[in-house]
DNA sequence: GAAAATACATAAGATTCCGATGTATTGTAC
DNA sequence: GTACAATACATCGGAATCTTATGTATTTTC
């Protein structure tokens, strides 16, 4: 099963937090591919979504980036700032909440993990 | 807790089927307050996102309307069309994956029912 | 050495929602 | 009996976010 598009929207940052959350420092790209594979690939993060909410992000004050070079090509790494972190707690309770929610206003069957 | 709006978008209209799936036909406004009720005031649709969804939605052959008076007050019934009723099997479906995928995506712990 | 993968990025356009505004009727509380 | 809240429809400008396409360049793989 492939998602509409529309029903990923609004996640994105939160994904992108948690990651970071788990990760220490991911770059871009990385992001993309560890998306695909812990979904299965059915959920596939494009650049033109991606790069412009990294960026969002940063200037938001909750990424922090550094630079590094792998043979001559430029490497981008995203890592939590403090504030960034507890954004990502927030963020996350919020997603758990909104499923929740979710769940009962459309009784869907979610399997227990 | 009040959701990022973002997080609410991309699922209205899956909202709206499945509501419609349940109650025969429903009035856009009832919807709103059924909606409103049924999540504890957490999700709040805004009329300036339901009205275009429901003429959305009537225009692809999903909905089907009838007008009726309360008074001098009109009120416009929505209910599922035949394909109205198999996409919104296909959207809860799809709704319900997708969240089984958020939730080994996010490490989320969502409760059993 | 050609193609695929890695790795960044931007930009035009589409979609979708928010917030405000508009109109009108009906119910309620004082 | 009248002001206010609730009911009930609707549209519209603007904001936000994603898609698709494009661009550049390096590195790996076949």
């Amino acid at each position: 099963m492939i998602y509409s598009t529309e029903l990923i929207k609004g996640t994105l940052k939160t994904i992108v937090l948690k990651l970071l959350a788990d990760n220490k420092r991911m770059y871009g790209y990385e992001i993309t591919q560890r998306v695909k594979e812990l979904t299965f690939d059915k959920i596939q993060i494009s650049e033109g979504a991606l790069y412009p909410t990294l960026h969002a992000l940063e200037s938001e004050g909750l990424l922090v980036t550094e630079l590094e070079y792998i043979g001559k090509r430029v490497r981008k790494y995203y890592s939590l700032s403090p504030s960034g972190k507890s954004k990502s707690k927030e963020k996350l309770s919020e997603l758990a909440d909104f499923i929740e929610t979710m769940k009962l206003l459309l009784d869907l069957k979610v399997k227990t993990a």
